[in-house]
DNA sequence: ATATCGATTATCT
DNA sequence: GATAATCGATATG
């Protein structure tokens, strides 16, 4: 396993469907100063901009959701439920709305720490997918909320949250309707690497 | 094992 | 004023 190499802004200049099935098996990397956290990405949705209804981008462009329309490759982070932020990033040319939410990782490195961002001690293996089983979960253990991260550019390894390529070889991969969402919910546009055991959710199939 | 429910607030109607 | 791309706790089989 090397070091993750930032996928460049091509990458994301495509339709959010063939952004999310690759983005499965990359890094995500948060890197400061006195911190270096990194998981492997195993679930993700796309979302399809203006013209999907699950989207936010799907009543026009507002406040809260201007960064989909911007450059892609970029983060869109939302806060929801009062609780919990999730983290997105921008696809498709700019103007398009296009996006894929982060719906799991595996954690890699920095497991103490996003434990203790987390308030959970690890007492087994099986406590693991609690750290970052969940789009709220894995932005919790990361650290990413809207004020500190959105619209931060993920491309950038200067930027302190990015994405890389550590080199991992192309997962197998399983499509499945989205979840927690009610308006086009039968889409199939959820992709996760099968048999993976940090996905969220129930296993079914 | 699955089902239901309350928390809590930014954002939009 | 209603809603929401969720989570964790509680109840029940």
């Amino acid at each position: 396993m090397s070091s993750p190499v930032p996928l460049p802004r091509a990458f994301y200049i495509r339709t959010p469907r063939r952004v999310a099935r690759d983005l499965l098996g990359k890094v995500l990397v948060r890197q400061t100063p006195e911190t270096y956290l990194t998981g492997r990405i195993v679930e993700v949705e796309a979302y399809l901009g203006v013209k999907d209804a699950a989207a936010h981008a799907a009543a026009g462009p507002t406040l809260r959701n201007a960064v989909l329309f911007g450059p892609p490759g970029h983060a869109y982070i939302y806060f929801i439920y009062g609780n919990h932020y999730c983290l997105n990033v921008s696809c498709e040319p700019e103007g398009r709305a296009g996006s894929v939410l982060f719906r799991a990782l595996e954690p890699l490195c920095g497991i103490e720490e996003m434990a203790q961002s987390r308030h959970l001690e690890i007492g087994s293996p099986s406590d693991l997918p609690k750290l970052t089983s969940g789009p709220g979960r894995l932005a919790e253990a990361f650290g990413i909320t809207r004020h500190r991260d959105n619209a931060c550019d993920l491309t950038d390894p200067a930027s302190s949250l990015w994405i890389g390529d550590d080199g991992h070889p192309r997962p197998k991969i399983l499509v499945t309707p989205r979840i927690g969402i009610t308006k086009a919910a039968d889409d199939l546009l959820r992709y996760l690497i099968r048999g993976n055991r940090f996905v969220s959710g129930r296993t079914k199939v």
